[in-house]
DNA sequence: AACGCGGCTGTGAACGCTAACAATCGTTCT
DNA sequence: AGAACGATTGTTAGCGTTCACAGCCGCGTT
């Protein structure tokens, strides 16, 4: 006689046996086939209910060909766009009814890039997200035949993989026009680092602009993403009768740069405006409230996966173009204020 | 005559044939099982390599008990507390040959906890880490008779579930007595939201820390861990003489209090000190740099892993409190100050 | 000289599910 | 009326591993 709560979890033949099936039958209902009589759906469903019964998703996994599950690779610092755009693109796949198993990678060179997806393909995910900009993800991609469907995030207009990301180049043209407009001559800029795509993108963007609107470009000063490579770069440009205007190519360093300013007397945006990329949460209050790009990670999360999906049952990589950028926004603040007459 | 670069990815019986023995040879090998000739473990790693062989982890969780795989239950929100633990947990789960499957709650409620915990049963994870510190979180577990192994991060002296969590009696034990050392004749305090443990455990400690020292016990301020609600704590408690030393909950809540005393005009710390609790990144470089208390999350992350993969194979439930908590620790910065005289 | 034992390897059967095909039955078409 | 058809269900065979149980070998024992 079998106990009510058996320390083995009810299997399909379980099922089956109480609802006097095959156990094709309940398969057949839990995958909604169309062919099963109502009735008889009825009838598993109560055993399915009775039993607590939940798949498989290892045995489904392995006789079917597809997974449930997403591999997302994402790399081992918490900035606030990769975070963001994890949590997007898990929430999306919830929906969606698919689980998300992460990587993430300390290195960022093909090696690493190569292990994580090993380690992914091990799991027989359905395919990948990648959220890792990195200047040469899109290089230690190509050369990897793993047969994958993938989607890179934040990747840029790196090439034959498809990608999703924000429109950079706009969002640091919103940035530097918003001071251009504001009266100031030129604008300086604290870059992100280099082996990344968007610190490049945006560090062009900026240079295009003031090249466009005739404006001297100043040198640009080196950032690493962080509130302390910002404050260092503030410090160097405090001195400065010049500066009248920085953008930052991030938040954080927008943050450091404050602080480096506050220190030294400089007034924002009195003498000096400045501007960020990203909207973090902290941004609406910081000392002063920073002007900055937003982005929408969320929405980046979300069509990366509605693409990774449609890649998925569409073998041909005819999707090309065809997903648009995001496109950020200004967020005007009070960092940022005419130009000193 | 087969391809080079079949379509097909190896199996275990390819690298079995190749090798010339058998699939369970090859299966020992991969093992490590020790029985096996060294010159053959040799003929199969060899086999491996040259087949670039992986082997089906799906398959590897289906015929054996255990997967390699760990769930993580984490919740929706990008608070860096939980993503710097996330990320711990990974780093060490993935030093440790396990991969991890992320699901995230919006609910907190008790079927939040129990669907995300099925989503994980389902896919067959050996062990699941709890990162949801909410007080109600202990009950719902309690109620789910899942059988997985499971670790709870962060969720204090909640009882009957192997827990870790960083002290954070110790930790708002430091940050009032810093402050009443300094001179200061109370503390006010901005506490978290009320369903979360820690919020809870910070408040009371402040409270009791402050009794033991017969100071008096001002009403505490509601707050969400958003900066936004700081700022709002900071709007209340800017008019009023009696405040001279403030301790929020954490970071985020003091960034939004410095915001709001800056702009009336209360100068910390001359005016008013501030402790922030966290000691996110950018804390240091708050205006001004703010004196806080440090959270080792990552640390937390890799206990937390051990403990996880202790209970998988100790069966038994001893583990108890034989885990001590991670001490926080004071990092004095110069949003604090002496007492106005 | 037969026995037994330990190191090494192979065989068959799960694991829990889906895919492909076969079987059954009541209809509908010619 | 006979056959073919569509809807519904059952049967059999894997998916790629590990587990349990044999085999085989050569050596030291009795």
């Amino acid at each position: 006689m079998d106990q009510p709560s058996p320390p083995r979890p009810a299997v399909m033949i379980d099922v089956a046996r109480l609802a006097g099936v095959s156990h094709q039958t309940v398969s057949r209902v839990l995958n909604g086939h169309p062919s099963v009589r109502s009735e008889t759906r009825e009838r598993v469903l109560t055993a399915v209910r009775q039993l607590n019964y939940r798949p498989n998703a290892l045995a489904r996994g392995l006789a079917g060909r597809r997974s449930r599950v997403l591999g997302v690779v994402s790399f081992d610092t918490i900035l606030y766009g990769p975070a963001a755009t994890l949590l997007g693109v898990e929430r999306a796949a919830r929906a969606a009814g698919y689980g998300v198993s992460i990587v993430t990678l300390e290195q960022l060179d093909h090696d690493g890039v190569g292990d994580a997806l090993s380690a992914l393909a091990e799991q027989s995910v359905a395919g990948v997200v990648i959220i890792a900009p990195f200047t040469n993800t899109a290089a230690a991609l190509r050369s990897l035949p793993t047969g994958i469907p993938a989607v890179v995030v934040e990747a840029g207009t790196s090439g034959a993989l498809p990608a999703i990301s924000v429109d950079q180049v706009a969002g640091a043209r919103l940035a530097v026009q918003h001071l251009l407009t504001l009266g100031h001559a030129t604008v300086w800029h604290v870059r992100g680092p280099q082996n990344w795509r968007e610190a490049r993108d945006r560090e062009s963007a900026w240079r295009s602009t003031l090249e466009e609107a005739g404006a001297t470009v100043p040198p640009a000063i080196d950032g690493d993403w962080s509130a302390r490579s910002g404050y260092e770069a503030g410090l160097r440009l405090a001195g400065d009768p010049r500066v009248t205007a920085v953008f930052c190519a991030n938040d954080q360093q927008a943050l450091g740069l404050l602080r480096a300013f506050h220190e030294r007397g400089v007034r924002v945006p009195d003498d000096v405006s400045v501007v960020g990329f990203d909207d973090i949460p902290e941004a609406e209050f910081m000392s002063p409230p920073l002007t900055t790009i937003r982005q929408d990670f969320d929405e980046v999360g979300r069509r990366c996966l509605g693409m990774l999906l449609d890649l998925l049952d569409a073998p041909p990589d005819l999707l090309g173009e065809a997903y648009p950028r995001v496109a950020p926004a200004l967020v005007a603040r009070a960092s940022t204020g005419p130009a000193r007459s």
